[in-house]
RNA sequence: GCGCCCGUAGCGCAGCUGGAUAGCGCGAUAGACUCCGACUCUAUAGGUCGCAGGUUCGACUCCUGUCGGGCGCACCA
């Protein structure tokens, strides 16, 4: 739980407002109040290790030039109290700060004591959260938004585990309405045309085509015979149903296991109608006042909750609608089970549900900002530089199954998470498989592996890793050296600003960005070979890189190898 | 037509609530292991941040307009 950057930041800042009284005192600066300025880690290091930005912030105020104002701020600097050793005026009027070599022992201290935990933090303060994504149609395969969405939701919830929430992890089976009656159909069309031929039994229009379908319909007709041949098609719907959702719905957990993802519930559909949430639901709209009868129809007065039109809760031919299920649903969530805070993961193209849903939240009387929805756009597959868009075995569009055929779950979990979520990715198959640095899974799992080699290297020496002190550590001056170290020291910051943005892309860059950094590092120094003391301090930083590459990856649930 | 998202180097992308000379990877070019894994590293080249205004001490970042691309506007889910 410990974020250093932020205690430096924190003593850095009482120590300016302190030294601005100084000044006011000495009739340096005005007694204005001062507006709130902000220290940060500088983008281009040769400026610090901190920089703040109070003499620009407060020039007008003040009405002084930065330059002047920092430099009065700086000649009252009393830095004793704090972690920098030196401060100096840049630029257009920075204060820069250098943090001192005892700042730098603390972060390897940190990593090494917190272990796995280091990074975390406490944002969520255990509020419960759930995070439902996937939420495949049982119909059929997989697609590859699917695909995407799973990567990132699921890594989105471990980082919301991180950053101290109680995650719930949640796939919806839609297991009710439209699509389960177009799935039946297309059943029945593929079953009956097992016995009479294809030309007698015209397979619907708007069926379900997959080879999938015609493949549960053998199996069914395996199992049962022609005994629904000449049955009542409402008994052989259901017969077909029943016999294939179920296993669908398996084959979508294995597949998903595969991919590393394990639910903690798979939340029915047909549950909220079968057990009257659904219709209590509407009663409550009914009653709130929020709905109006049209055609046959019930409808739902969105336009009253900022959407731009009204919705169709109720059909003229009495079955409800998938937003009826899903108002239903997703009141289910908050009150039913108590969620403080829901989160889905939706295709960009159901952008237009989201106002819709909050909407209908706010309207049954649940505060619709407790909901986030977080949009993904589309997948790009690319294969020698070329868009593709059909699987070459199925000629159908590629489902999970396909991609984890061709690319390793490492590679698609850590590719999916490489881009935010509202952003195209461009997923390039040939780079996913490919066993070098130009693949950053390899390029990170490498780095690793490299770590590991080292120590081993060293122990068959009888060179053992031991605990260094704070005083061993500062020997640890080398600019790649410092660089490393403050990178780690920004991983819990990196979590807990990602798990605001809702954005695991950006555990991705930084574990690539500290791979990149220890690959520098151990270009220009050595670990064997020096006196005890550094290959020491030297061997324990490359353990802290080691745990924290592990750390992340194992957010991503990616594997880290030590050999390759 | 209305709404949401995206336009940053040849390509793929970062740039965190506005901050210093706009970065990274690939590709190109030139280099680095008798030395802990060359699955690595170093250097060079490459940009009017789509365009035009505005706000600000300061704009890739905020506002307005505009052009280009993606998506959505069902008694589908």
């Amino acid at each position: 739980m410990l974020n250093l950057i932020n205690s430096a930041i924190d003593g850095l800042n009482t120590a300016i407002v302190e030294a601005m009284g100084r000044c006011v005192a000495q009739g340096l600066l005005p007694a204005e109040p001062c507006p709130a300025f902000t220290i940060e880690v500088p983008a281009d290091r040769s400026h610090g290790d901190l920089a703040a930005n109070v003499a620009m912030i407060s020039a007008r105020a003040f009405r002084l030039a930065p330059r002047k104002i920092a430099e009065a701020i700086t000649s009252n600097l009393e830095l004793s109290g704090t972690m920098a050793s030196r401060a100096e005026v840049a630029g257009p009027g920075f204060i820069n700060f250098f943090l001192a070599p005892q700042w730098y022992s603390a972060v390897l201290e940190a990593v090494l004591s917190e272990g796995p935990s280091y990074g975390s933090c406490d944002l969520g303060r255990g509020s419960r959260v759930m995070v439902e994504f996937v939420s495949a149609n049982p119909t059929g395969p997989m697609h590859m938004g699917n695909a995407r969405g799973g990567a990132l939701g699921d890594c989105l919830a471990s980082l919301l585990e991180k950053a101290g929430y109680a995650v719930t992890r949640e796939f919806y089976i839609n297991d009710a309405g439209n699509q389960i009656d177009k799935f039946a159909l297309s059943l029945e069309a593929r079953y009956l045309q097992l016995f009479r031929g294809e030309e007698a039994i015209p397979f619907p229009e708007d069926g379900y085509h997959g080879e999938d379908i015609t493949t549960r319909a053998r199996e069914f007709a395996a199992l049962r015979g022609d005994t629904f041949v000449d049955a009542e098609p409402a008994a052989r719907r259901e017969a077909l149903v029943e016999y294939a959702l179920p296993r669908n719905v398996e084959k979508l957990c294995s597949d998903l296991e595969k991919y590393r993802i394990r639910y903690d519930v798979w939340f029915k559909e047909s549950q909220l109608h079968n057990d009257g949430e659904l219709s209590e639901t509407i009663r409550i709209l009914k009653d709130g006042g929020f709905t109006y009868e049209k055609e046959g129809a019930l409808w739902y007065a969105a336009t009253n909750f900022g959407a731009d039109k009204d919705e169709v809760l109720i059909r003229a031919n009495g079955n409800p609608t998938y937003f009826a299920a899903d108002i239903a649903y997703h009141r289910n969530k908050f009150l039913v089970r108590g969620f403080d805070r829901v989160i889905n993961v939706w295709g960009a193209d159901h952008h237009g549900h989201v106002a819709r849903l909050k909407g209908a939240m706010n309207a049954i009387g649940i505060d619709g900002s407790r909901l986030d929805i977080v949009l993904m756009q589309l997948v790009r597959l690319t294969r020698n530089g070329e868009i593709v868009r059909m699987s070459k075995r199925t000629g159908k569009a590629i489902s999970l199954d396909d991609l984890l055929e061709d690319v390793p779950v490492d590679a698609a979990r850590f590719f999916f998470n490489l881009r935010e979520a509202n952003s195209h990715l461009e997923f390039d198959l040939d780079l996913a498989v490919e066993q070098s640095a130009k693949n950053p899974v390899y390029y990170v799992q490498y780095a690793h592996a490299r770590i590991w080699s080292i120590l081993k290297n060293l122990m068959a020496e009888g060179i053992m890793p031991r605990k260094c002190t704070g005083e061993e550590f500062t020997l640890l001056t080398a600019p790649e050296e410092r660089e490393l170290i403050m990178h780690l020291a920004l991983l819990p910051q990196t979590i807990a600003e990602a798990a605001k943005t809702y954005d695991p892309a950006r555990l991705t860059r930084y574990v690539i960005e500290l791979a990149t950094n220890f690959h520098k590092f151990y270009n220009t120094q050595r670990v064997k070979g020096e006196e005890e003391p550094l290959m020491q301090a030297r061997l324990n930083l490359c353990i802290c890189v080691r745990d924290v590459i592990k750390n992340v990856l194992d957010m991503l649930k990616i594997t880290a190898p030590e050999r390759m």
